[in-house]
DNA sequence: TATGCACCCTGTAGTAACTATAGGGTCAAG
DNA sequence: CTTGACCCTATAGTTACTACAGGGTGCATA
């Protein structure tokens, strides 16, 4: 598939699966005889991993090392394990504040269908850690 | 409280917060005789609004929605839950991804211990959406 | 009393992660 | 055979920070 139909599939601007290819995050696809790249399923499928986890938050440097546990299949146990972990840690911390987040917004809806619409809180769902 | 205490209570930096009040994004706080930055409760409250949102994902532009929803009271009952019902969809596609995810880390954890690393498929837990 | 040292101020320049534009080539459809 | 939708490289602009530079504040301590 060309360059157009990747970044539709995956919902991404052109400019930018090129961006990411320039900066070692994508690997270079074939060329067709008019020097057009030409990506396959794996391309598709590593793109659209990125994306979705830079919408989650992920910096493309914490994205690298979780590609690398993909990617590099002769780590060490405690390697794979260190990443692993400290990223779960992150991860469910992500889980929890979009809950407490998510019921207040639906609190809010939920009111506003009762016409007593009220003060909205979601400020507080995200108070500090304690 | 300064700057820095500010700072310190919600993992950011001064910079950073200096940054939000410069794009009206964090109200300008009271000043000291010595012309510091003297912050309440309410400043933290919304800067840790702020941080852990931006940490999910949420652009400024959306925060600035959100925001608005907790400051601006009199708004139309349609706007209220036109802005919350859209954030709802977002944050429960969020919260599918990083479940899946969570549970092919958990896995590649699991089979560590138990000496059998083999492959780790997390790429393909955010294949891309139908 | 003075002199560090940690903190604060403004302003500006640099970085990360895109995004848009300029200037030009490819190719199927009409 | 040309027009429109795509592709190419290269570079400049945007968003959201982050890091100085140059200077003031305030408290402890020699």
């Amino acid at each position: 598939m060309k360059i157009g139909a990747l970044a539709k599939a995956t919902d991404t601007k052109v400019e930018t699966v090129r961006y990411y290819e320039n900066i070692g995050l994508l690997p270079p696809p074939a060329r067709t005889a008019a020097n057009y790249r030409d990506y396959g399923s794996d391309h598709l499928a590593r793109l659209s991993f990125i994306r979705r986890a830079r919408n989650l938050g992920f910096t493309l440097k914490a994205l690298r090392e979780l590609l690398e546990l993909s990617d590099n299949q002769d780590q060490s146990c405690e390697a794979v394990d260190d990443i692993a972990s400290r990223h779960l840690a992150e991860i469910d911390q992500k889980i929890d504040d979009l809950t407490t987040l998510r019921s207040e917004l639906g609190r809010v809806i939920g009111a506003c269908q009762h016409g007593t619409v009220g003060e909205c809180k979601i400020i507080e769902t995200l108070a500090p850690r304690i």
